[in-house]
DNA sequence: CAATAATCGAGACGGTACGTCTTGTCTTGGC
DNA sequence: GCCAAGACAAGACGTACCGTCTCGATTATTG
């Protein structure tokens, strides 16, 4: 017989009582209350079970810590990425989509994100977990307005495209985790102007 | 932090016992030690107590809490600054002088740098020492420097000079900090290159 | 004993899969294990289904807890029982009677007995399992001994038969419970020798 | 005025906070209320701290779990100890003290007594302080009592007191751990009468 | 030199989160 | 319908660290 559901797997059935999904998605949507309600440190365990109604048994059976449920709640309530502008000036979509990305930092979210990076200088996994699934969908983003720049000869072709992100969004990060003066739209402007200008004096 | 310079004998002074400057060293020696050996998360009052021979109540005197002693003990341990080189071109003087603070963040100080980064994202008063006496050296240094190049024409006159430490400093952090392709002198030179001949295709 | 095992094709009775026998059996056999390996209160329901592979759900349908598995084990593996020696003597009887009932208090099934009837503190179930299986099995032995001493003669006739029991049994359970010098069979023997012959001076 | 330097004291001054002595008396006050309420079993911890106000925490560090504070608790509260009655009949005050011991495993205590027991069968550390701490005290009453009597040629001089004892006590003991019929004072007395008696027929 | 005051080391304490463990129930799919 | 596998809720366990709080012992200034 088949699977109304339209499986598209090896069949093998998986024996025993499958894991939750309802509990699953509980767990990630409490952390996410709890992440921009009282923040990464101060969020428990205890409490995530508690507003979950799953048991803090159920948690640690997924996750390793809290710090795991955090990066995963967190990823998966961005599922609203911004996406390619095309205006057809490479300059114009780079400056467009910068600007996104200073509002995720900016917003609500982006006190989340700072502590998931604080977080990160003191866990691998967090680290590497963000890196994988935030990082890169970033970059890829950057990459992508980038590479046409290249292809129309509006941006330098002689640059590795990882530096030119780095040089792009670094200076905003950094505004964000250190900076005095608090980032926003306008400051994001400026560095990213800044930067494709250069910093030497055009011969 | 107060001026401790101006401790002792000053005419009105005090009366009961005086701080023991002893144990304030001790503290500082000890914190340093753990900073190192186990990081900044894992090192407790507790054994800072127990190693620097300094009751616990007494650190609780001096300081708010543990990372306040480490930001303290992190910045008193670093006087062994990078100085201006001074090399004529002010373009050399700057890969130079980003190159001693690439260091800086690489070494042994760097992982200890990197989690007071991580902490400050989640104390204020981290962020706010931090800023003060750690990242306002690095800027002044690399501002002197680049107060020079403007003057005599190798760099841009028409930047705020704070923001060209941002685009400087910022992708050199953001790999510190986040980057998978770890950060090395090479890669900084890099990066401080093609930040300093900009994205754009010159006209 | 009937074949249980042969294929459950009968027809006649229940509708669906009958209990397993050899499921059954295999629980206790672990249990049997499991209590002399690591005792009673070290047990877990987890590890009597481990080891038999029976699953959790089919234990807690059978039996309400892991003491209740546990009674039904160690009675069900104690059929060699000690029997009636008939040697002529009643006192003698009586002796060889008792000194099986401390072998049993003694020996590494004592243990577990003990510590069932420690549980049994706890839990009104044990004790009335414990009381119907066991300790009823142990009096009615000594009674029919005490019963032949009667009729010849020998024990007092106004004593009642239960009265009779308790102070037979109660002081050698006592030592085993809680005496300090611990309980072996010449102490066996002195405690029912004394109990006979009575504390007071015979007038 | 008295001269503070004038201590008359034992000299190796205890340095540290010194422990307080109103929390300890609240956690064995809290103990001995659940010990009544709830039972050995059911008692947690963590309802000790609760209602002590004293932090797990704290009790952790002077019990090594709460069997231990039950045990401390259970003896700290039975310092009303029955005495001898010394009534000049050595008969007459044994079956006064054996009464007396009978009402003790009986009443309230008497549970939480039966179990502490209970629990001595898998805790050896319990069963020592149990009986260390309290079944030698019921031991040496009787075993004044029996002296007297072998004095006077009441008892036989011939039975080791310990034996007599345990004739004696046993007997009472097994009716209230394991007796259907209960235990209560006539039942006690006639047991303690047989066994004065003891069970053979006098020649 | 005595009185006053603030400091110090030691360590007990209340609070609170942690991550683990066990119990007994529930949910799959296979037989 | 029975069963093995195994996920689940509930909640106690014992540990760890935090920051506060006694103690008694020092060590200065001040009268």
């Amino acid at each position: 017989m088949l699977d109304s559901a339209g499986q598209p797997d090896v069949g093998a059935g998986k024996r025993g009582r499958p894991r939750s999904e309802q509990s699953h998605a509980a767990v990630l949507r409490a952390t996410s209350e709890l992440l921009h309600e009282v923040g990464l440190r101060s969020m428990t365990t205890e409490e995530i079970a508690a507003r979950s109604g799953v048991s803090k048994a159920t948690i640690y059976k997924w996750w390793p810590n809290k710090y795991a449920v955090a990066v995963e709640a967190f990823l998966s309530e961005m599922m609203a990425e911004s996406h390619d502008p095309h205006t057809g000036s490479a300059a114009t979509d780079l400056r467009i989509v910068l600007r996104g990305l200073v509002n995720f930092y900016t917003e609500s979210n982006g006190r989340v994100f700072a502590e998931l990076i604080g977080e990160a200088q003191f866990d691998p996994a967090v680290r590497t977990e963000l890196h994988k699934h935030l990082m890169i969908s970033h970059r890829d983003l950057v990459k992508t307005v980038w590479a046409r720049g290249v292809a129309t000869g509006q941006f330098r072709a002689d640059i590795d495209p990882d530096d030119a992100i780095d040089v792009l969004i670094g200076p905003l990060l950094y505004r964000r985790l250190l900076g005095q003066p608090h980032l926003d739209g306008t400051a994001a402007d400026t560095l990213v102007d800044v930067t494709m200008r250069g910093l030497s004096v055009r011969l």
